[in-house]
DNA sequence: ACATTCGTTAATAAACCTGTAACAGTTCGT
DNA sequence: ACGAACTGTTACAGGTTTATTAACGAATGT
């Protein structure tokens, strides 16, 4: 899992790329005040993607500040379409600039030009996007990008197997993790990972591991 | 979504264009004052139209001034037919003239091929209207290009989903997030539901989600 | 004061979810 | 290979949620 730090004053556009991203295995954390991000623990994240119009603020001053004090690959996002901008920027010490708006798909290429360059991330690692990720407020999945309504239960099943994806979780963990199943029994959850596989389609894979529970393969 | 900046200072015309473009996913914000308009961020807009005939100034230096400072995309609409103006703004650098009147659906096309051409655009979107918009101050909606007079409590709701087009919106965020339901109940919010299915007619889908809420698709 | 409009409630019908049962298919140890 | 235990699938029933219709009453305008 890489960890992406996002200093950005929109939280409804850092959740929009976030949500977007984690599709690739890329899990973004969004500040919208910088000086929280400064104080986050950045030794933590793999990169930085910084926006320049923060409100009340410089941020070219706070890209300065983040190459001085850590090494970590910044990308520079902004609306500012003032080419001075991105001179300055790169002169810092950042590494990319993507002038606002931007393709989301754009911004993960250069997230992951970047990261290889750095050497942050293993080939193969966060190249092939998951074919299934949680949609956690409309209580559905999306499975290749297209949503996919589930029931209560349903949901609560798949979320726990999404989350741990590609570890096995048993059936009490299933059973006891919320309080839908009332009179969940073994024999209702295979019901319900029936129902489950059915709507998910043949291109999620959920693993039976017999006596113990189930796996969900990425 | 993408955002357009207006310069116009007949507000009656600018709202009727942005009434229009909204069903495109075109969010029009309107400046009557170029001043104003100069200093309103120019960065956020994708696109700027600029009419040339402004009170007290020439539009034609407006037009020099945002060329020169802004990397943004510029079509000029006039009501002088002076065919020199079209040529001298055209020089400045503006992409596009478009002579007053003209019909709202031309002034669509030139956008659409213009935000194409500086690839501020993706393919596909904002080239399928919506089949529902607001009429924010009739306290109607407009389905496919008909007006639908609504009951405060339909708008209240019709607003709600159509602002949160895509994603499920939760009935506890529906009955408090206005005042219009006082004593408010799920079950008065479903014969609300139902009357505003029955006004919206079949081309409109309001999905139940059972337990949780409702959604509006596109 | 009357008529109209609109949100609410009540009642009934329809739709939906989940657990159980039954049976078929599979896995595993012997 | 055989039987026992486990799992998958389907159909059905019970319970709950939602849709629909009608009627009521408060608020508003005439």
């Amino acid at each position: 899992m890489t960890n992406i730090l996002m200093i950005e004053d929109d939280a409804e556009f850092a959740s929009l790329l976030g949500n977007y991203l984690q599709r690739y295995n890329l899990k973004v954390t969004n500040y919208q005040d910088p000086f929280l991000g400064l104080s986050a623990g950045v030794e933590k994240y793999d990169l930085l993607i910084l926006d320049l119009t923060l409100p009340g603020m410089d941020g070219l001053e706070v890209c300065k500040e983040m190459v001085e004090k850590y090494d970590i690959p910044i990308i520079i996002s902004s609306a500012r379409s003032d080419l001075s901008d991105k001179v300055t920027g790169l002169q810092l010490g950042a590494d990319d600039y993507l002038p606002k708006p931007y393709d989301p798909q754009e911004m993960y290429a250069r997230i992951i030009s970047l990261l290889r360059r750095y050497k942050k991330i293993n080939e193969n690692e966060a190249t092939q996007p998951y074919k299934i990720t949680l949609d956690e407020d409309k209580e559905s999945v999306s499975v290749k990008g297209q949503t996919i309504d589930l029931t209560p239960a349903e949901f609560v099943v798949a979320r726990l197997l999404i989350k741990n994806r590609g570890s096995t979780v048993s059936k009490e963990q299933i059973l006891y993790d919320s309080d839908i199943f009332q009179y969940g029994s073994d024999s209702s959850l295979s019901v319900i990972m029936s129902r489950l596989r059915k709507k998910l389609g043949t291109d999620i894979t959920i693993k039976t591991i017999r006596g113990i529970g189930y796996r969900l393969t990425a």
